[in-house]
DNA sequence: TCCAGTGCCGTTATCGCTAACATAGCGCTT
DNA sequence: AAGCGCTATGTTAGCGATAACGGCACTGGA
């Protein structure tokens, strides 16, 4: 639109919309913050000449100059897993009001990475960082400790964090499903999941639900991995092999949703009985199970809670008066689905 | 770890890591940034006092001295589609290598978010944007069109952009679809869709589709929408509406493959015979389809290659000497799957 | 009448860093 | 020995905004 006579390429700063409404720079600041007493028609002719010239203010000056920052660092190891997208829609949802932004990095589930990642977004002097993952390296957990800010570290509550903590324990919501298991009379259990040393809560899961198995008496049969693919064609290929290879299994405890709802439908086309002959189950309480042709036993993870939780935490901490340091675990319910026969 | 005496709480700077080696800030600068001539004795002096520090730099005020922001907005309208996370992948590895970092914002399909997010992102002076879509709010349009920097809009080249441009025709690729079904010999043809009235892409698609049927001589006899909830639960929903509702239709056209997955699991339950009785086809592409029982003919959007491209060229636009303007338009292949026979 | 209180707006001094220029020391040539 | 071209470092002056304070014109109660 109409530019400032002098250089039309030059960026807009605070000193054109303050000569183009014939104000101090400061009291354009304080109209576009909406901050301080400012009378009607001032503001107005501010807001006039703000709009005609088309500016934009210049967050970064404002930052430095005010040190504060309206951004939250949310470092999580992935989008396409879809469970990340959704604590992501609940911390944004959390957010929407309170003038803080999130802002995204991901990891790949690499140490390196969240630790290049993290000291990105540290440089950027955020008011808060939401991290998955209560495993760090230990340069990671240093920056944590000293950025001087609130710290979430999202999802998973076994182990200690830094700062405050949201989450369930993946142990637990093993052992729980073992249990279930076990009490609906199944006997030879295997076990299919991903082949990522990194992804800890994956690994507690397992580690609960053998525990839950032994205390039965009971332990893994079989076990099937995979890495990188389709989930849904990997899960079919996983159900088949594991099931060629131990053909007295019962039930098939699967990583995540995805391979389950894969095993699932490699058992209808199959022919097997589900849940007489095998039952199966998975994690995570994705909504796409609930097209399926059977529902698939799971447990939700309490993304979106989980989300709303930490990002509430860091909006809140400054009024709160609270230190940090809170640790909220949410429960996990077991959705038993179609897919567990009744005990 | 190690604080400077004065205040263990003051956040560092550059001045206690000159103070903790012995040399200037601007050599500390130096050092830091790998830029300019620096000693290897004094630039070991330097990381190491910064490393034994915890030091990390303040990017804010970096960026108001250099006039320099690594950042690119990346703007797009969910992270629950699947299609948009692909296409961010294409973006961050093609950014890896070249110090730009993605910062993503998401608009929820809304033209009025749409134009806040763009707002807040430029107020940061990224090195450039990249958006979804050719459809903007006027006030949307002209902050990229003054924003000095590169534009990019993905998806969509069925329209005129800002600056440059790279997708895929959605016009051309209902087009095309029609042309499929009608030479496979398909004659009462349906359509399933999302409402909504924002998503321009779907609504392109749909006009080309009907454009294509038209040429033949046909037209779509019954329609189907619905918003919200589990794609793939709708998918069945809305399939069984509307054959229960028109029962003579021979094919059915979804907007996305999520609900022609739900559509082609429900036919399957209910036995009934595809591609010979009915036909389906989606669009998009999504490995999830790989997993299905029988494959879903689908058109794929080039979703990574978009990213890509969209990357190199904020990426590059400094160094190719282009001033902009550039349109890449790719090229979307059909793939039949198993559920359109054989012409 | 006087002065504290309030509404409104301007002045000054940073915020932490980097661009641009200045300078010091060195080896080498002439 | 003076002068040149390097390299390695320091000095100065902002970048564009905001915090903090100051000042002026009113108001209203003592």
């Amino acid at each position: 639109m109409t530019r400032p006579p002098t250089d039309p390429r030059r960026p807009l700063t605070l000193r054109d919309v303050s000569e183009a409404s014939g104000v101090s720079e400061m009291t354009v600041s304080r109209v576009l913050r909406n901050r301080g007493d400012v009378s009607d028609s001032t503001r107005e002719k501010v807001l006039g000449a703000a709009k005609a010239l088309g500016y934009v203010p210049n967050k970064i000056a404002g930052a430095l100059a005010s040190q504060r920052v309206n951004l939250v660092g949310v470092i999580i190891p992935s989008l396409s897993n879809l469970v990340f997208p959704e604590v992501l829609s609940g911390i944004s949802a959390e957010l929407e009001d309170t003038g803080l932004q999130p802002v995204v990095g991901v990891t790949n589930y690499s140490p390196q990475k969240e630790e290049a990642v993290l000291y990105e977004m540290l440089s950027w002097r955020p008011s808060g960082v939401i991290i998955a993952g209560l495993e760090h390296t230990d340069s990671a957990r240093a920056m944590l400790e000293n950025a001087g800010i609130p710290i979430v570290e999202i999802m998973d509550v076994d182990g200690s964090g830094v700062d405050s903590v949201v989450g369930i324990s993946h142990r637990r919501a093993g052992l729980h499903m073992a249990e279930a298991i076990v009490a609906a009379g199944y006997r030879h259990i295997g076990f299919l999941g991903t082949k990522m040393p990194e992804d800890h809560r994956a690994r507690k899961r397992l580690e609960g639900f053998k525990e839950g198995l032994a205390a039965a008496g009971l332990q893994l049969e079989d076990e099937e991995f995979y890495s990188g693919g389709s989930a849904l064609l990997k899960g079919r290929e996983m159900t088949e092999a594991i099931l060629k290879r131990s053909p007295n299994l019962d039930f098939l405890y699967y990583s995540n949703d995805m391979i389950g709802a894969g095993g699932l439908l490699w058992c209808l086309d199959n022919g097997i009985d589900v849940p007489g002959r095998v039952g199966l189950a998975g994690f995570n309480g994705v909504d796409l199970l609930d097209g399926l042709p059977r529902r698939l036993a799971t447990m939700d993870a309490c993304r979106r809670e989980i989300g709303r939780k930490a990002a509430e935490i860091i909006a809140g901490r400054p009024h709160s008066g609270l230190i940090g340091g809170e640790v909220i675990e949410l429960e996990p319910t077991l959705q038993r689905g179609d897919t567990i026969r009744s005990a």
